[in-house]
DNA sequence: GCGGTTCTGAAACGATCGGTCCACAATCTA
DNA sequence: TAGATTGTGGACCGATCGTTTCAGAACCGC
């Protein structure tokens, strides 16, 4: 046995998650996560592999620490009836806070989504997943808000609701009025 | 007086929008740049000025030839009732066609919007910029299409459709059938 | 035909890229 | 205490980056 690793993995993989989503993957560069997360490179590359590998474990932590947590209540069992309603304040209130992650970069997903990192199949594959996993969350958030609807119109609502927050995500950086605007539009719809 | 340019500034523009469309503007390379407009480094460099001077170039003919042909019906006196339909219509047939550069690669401006250079102020504006013409050119196809409904109704109808618009851009690359339901769900709501 | 001006292209510049190498440090076991 | 193993860090690698330089080409006016 050897010597200890002496960093903490989950903490250096938090670092370098803010300069994938803030920067992209493609303009992130090895000496701005070695300064994010505090290792040498060859520290990183020991642990994660490359570039790529600590990439996609940064976006297996934002899902994990982001993505997730929010999602939680719309995966209830039973879900309130207010829980979608909810998740788009809280989303709202987390796009408003100017200077914070979210409100300078959106969704980190979303972002790939546009970069040329997305044609790479796997990449391109948990993009989609994590809208197919959004958009199932919303859906029972719309059903446990709605019950008395019928299913094709919670189905729209649900798509609706999915797009607003994407919209939402996409555009923030630029036009962070315009982006909460979309939020409000969801909460408007989700009135009973 | 010397010697006349042997270039056609719009075509290598043209060519150049290409790269930065499907690759970013950080990712896109001063070679890959050459190589699709047929020009050596210092013809670019003489006529724009650098790599950001051809990005400008490249959005403003983006603008031009891919945004404004698109809304043009919308931004007609008066609007025709199927207007904002068609528009809906023709990019839902645009994004459906694999290969092609808008299924490839959505929005260049939405793309943008969640890239390091969206921070450049003047980018930023760029974007913004865009959603709101975007924005206005539906608000004015939504007022045609339901001139009876009430301002109110007829506002929330095209944020609403702009923020379907703008997901569907967000998202084509990684699920184009994602982006063309949310163009779907547009079209439910523009049903009379 | 020559001078002046502008355009083009090959080469080079300094900087940075992602990744590797190798020596040293830190650990455990016998 | 020495050997084996694993982690760390500084230096280096070859490649590529965006931009500039400078010589030659192509034009026009006199």
């Amino acid at each position: 046995m050897g010597r200890a690793q002496a960093f903490d993995t989950d903490r250096v993989v938090r670092a370098a998650l803010g300069v994938f989503w803030r920067s992209g993957y493609e303009a992130a560069s090895v000496p701005a996560l070695e300064e994010a997360t505090g290792l040498n490179r060859s520290s990183i590359y020991h642990a994660f592999g490359s570039k790529r590998g600590l990439f996609d474990a940064a976006v297996q932590t934002y899902l994990d620490d982001v993505v997730r947590p929010r999602l939680r209540p719309l995966l209830a069992d039973p879900v309130a009836p207010d829980a979608v309603v909810e998740y788009f304040t809280g989303l709202r209130d987390a796009l408003a806070r100017t200077g914070e992650i979210q409100a300078d970069s959106g969704c980190l997903l979303v972002n790939t989504s546009g970069a040329p990192i997305a044609r790479d199949e796997a990449v391109r594959r948990t993009v989609a997943d994590y809208r197919a996993e959004l958009r199932a969350a919303l859906g029972r958030g719309v059903d446990a808000r709605f019950p008395a609807r019928d299913h094709a119109e919670r189905d729209r609502l649900a798509e609706l609701c999915t797009s607003l927050v994407v919209s939402a995500f996409a555009l923030v950086r630029v036009d962070p009025d315009s982006a909460v605007g979309s939020l409000d539009s969801a909460l408007v719809l989700l009135e009973a």
